[in-house]
RNA sequence: GGGCGCAUAGCUCAGUUGGCAGAGCAGCUGACUCUUAAUCAGCGGGUCCAAGGUUCGAGUCCUUGUGCGCCCA
């Protein structure tokens, strides 16, 4: 332990130690970190291949492949032994005799240990067990590890390890990969759905002069060159209804958003976010689009509508609950009086007893907002939309014709969180305005999630948005309820952490 | 931001009333030509999260801090 060659790590101990001497060994005898080996077969497509085959007809198969993995399990036998590695697909049983492989090459082999990664050459074959394996005839070691893995049988389950050295969950934990490889599909399937239905995928500014698109406090970032400062984006909202200005009139956007706010299992200070706008379309088409493509997505990364969550069913199939937020909140609350929804004393008062913190500024449609989310939200377990948003906490959203305090605008509640807020856009410049004006002087007066005022946003609606429905919807907590996860962290492959200890 | 819980070997975890730091896996040495958490024999392995405090004596009790988890805001 005296002459450690990288003192500067933290957890150096015995079992690295042996190992770094197995490597400095390598180097010695050559090449230690070689890159020629090249394989031919995956372990999945084994197991494909040969599943119906017995041990006898196995014998006469002479085909030989190479594969390549890490060593998950070595199962020494004397002058035998059985090892199974892990590939991108799988894993598969390699049957190692010392007198195919040679004496030279067993002796060393025998030196190698789990978590080394190793090439092989074989054929197929069923041991007396009954598992396939392949009967090597060269065996390769690629890299050597010098971190042992975590133990064979628990496994990791540190969650604080698990999220920071992902690498390792990803090794030892099968599920985390599914859930990413479903994440992936979920992605992949959304372009797919969008693209068919003829939107335009684009990508529009993440270093931002104006965080708008949504009531949130921004990163703040500085530009050397211009001296100035920037804001990671809150939303894509107001650059892609430019875009639909400008005459690409499906549009969609996936990527990253950024909100300086606290860490829970619901919030990640970065995001991902789908975003899409339609031209002549209004926010009933919306929610039309966004059930059928909720649905088709469990479909295709699922393989069925009908999902368990934390131990609860879920039936996507089912049509999606349709609820205004003043019915939602009198279905919760049966003492609450839709009669009085204007009388702001009455909802502060309500308010107030169902503990939310009432502030001077709050108007009734932000109090019944408040009453809402505090009463509702978390009880909204089956899929359901509340509509019917008032206009005062929905800026950019169209005023209902025949209610101008509230809008067109809905929020797709799955599993007791919100997933999804859509609406019919506000189009009229001069209404949009008058909103600006109003977050403005609300953050004058201390809130400092309103927005800022957009002209440039302004001059575009000048120039003729056509009526247009847009929908957000949070792609990782869709992934959170598509994979069964109960934390946003277990869909995020590198989730915010505090500083390492 | 507040409350509760957790932190001991590389990993997963025990640790009694405050009295010598433990197990399994992993590792090392040896045996073993069909194993499946292989088996058998032997051996090594610790900043008990950090800093203070109480005590003859602290992994254990107290205080503060750090990280993680859960709940609440």
């Amino acid at each position: 332990m005296s002459d450690q060659p990288s003192r500067d790590l933290p957890d150096e101990n015995h079992i690295i130690a042996t190992r770094r001497e197995k490597l400095a060994a390598m180097r010695a005898g050559g090449q230690a970190y070689p890159n020629t080996f090249r394989r031919d077969v995956l372990a999945e497509h084994l197991h494909g291949t040969y599943a119906e085959r017995d041990a006898a007809s196995l014998e006469a198969e002479v085909t030989e492949y190479r594969v390549a993995g890490r060593m998950m399990a070595k199962r020494g036998q004397g002058k035998v032994s059985f090892v199974e590695i892990q590939d991108g697909s799988g894993r598969i049983q390699l049957f190692v005799q010392m007198n195919s492989v040679g004496a030279d090459t067993y002796a060393a082999f025998k030196s190698w240990d789990v978590g080394d990664i190793v090439g092989a050459v074989g054929s197929v074959m069923r041991t007396k067990a009954g598992e396939l394996s392949l009967r090597v005839s060269r065996i390769e070691l690629l890299v050597k590890g010098l971190r042992p893995l975590p133990e064979k049988w628990v496994g990791l389950t540190d969650t604080e390890i698990r999220y920071r050295q992902r690498y390792v969950d990803l090794i030892v934990n099968p599920e985390v990969r599914r859930t990413f490889l479903r994440r992936g599909q979920t992605l992949s399937f959304i372009r797919r759905f969008l693209d068919a239905l003829g939107f335009h995928e684009v990508e529009t500014p993440m270093l931002q002069p104006i965080a708008g698109g949504a009531t949130a406090r921004p990163f703040v970032t500085h530009h050397n060159a211009l001296d100035r400062d920037l804001y990671l984006r809150i939303a894509p909202e107001l650059y892609l209804k430019r875009l639909v200005v400008g005459g690409i009139e499906r549009v969609y956007e996936i990527n990253r958003n950024f909100r300086n706010e606290g860490l829970s299992t619901r919030h990640n200070p970065e995001f991902t976010m789908l975003e899409f706008y339609q031209a002549y379309a209004d926010h009933h088409d919306a929610m039309d689009l966004v059930e059928t493509l909720i649905r088709d997505t469990a479909l295709a990364v699922c393989g069925t509508a009908s999902l368990v969550y934390q131990g609860r069913q879920y039936d996507l199939l089912q049509p999606f609950r349709r609820w205004s937020m003043c019915a939602a909140v009198q279905q919760f609350n049966p003492d609450f009086d839709p009669a009085q929804i204007g009388d702001r004393s009455y909802l502060a008062e309500f308010a107030g007893r169902v503990g939310v913190d009432v502030k001077h500024g709050y108007g009734p449609g932000k109090l019944l907002t408040e009453i809402f989310e505090k009463t509702v939200e978390g009880r909204l377990m089956d899929p359901t939309f509340i509509t019917d948003y008032p206009t005062e906490v929905s800026p950019l959203a169209r005023r209902n014709d025949q209610h101008p305090e509230v809008t067109d605008r809905f929020e797709f509640f799955v599993a007791g969180r919100e997933v999804g807020n859509g609406f019919s856009e506000l189009n009229d410049p001069e209404d949009q305005a008058a909103r600006f004006r109003a977050q403005v002087a609300a953050k004058d007066a201390g809130d400092d999630e309103a927005m800022v005022y957009d002209a440039d946003y302004i001059r575009a609606l000048e120039y003729g948005l056509p009526p247009t429905a847009g929908v957000g919807i949070g792609i990782d907590r869709l992934v959170m309820f598509l994979t069964d996860s109960p934390s946003i962290r277990d869909v995020l492959l590198f989730p915010s952490m505090k500083p390492e200890s």
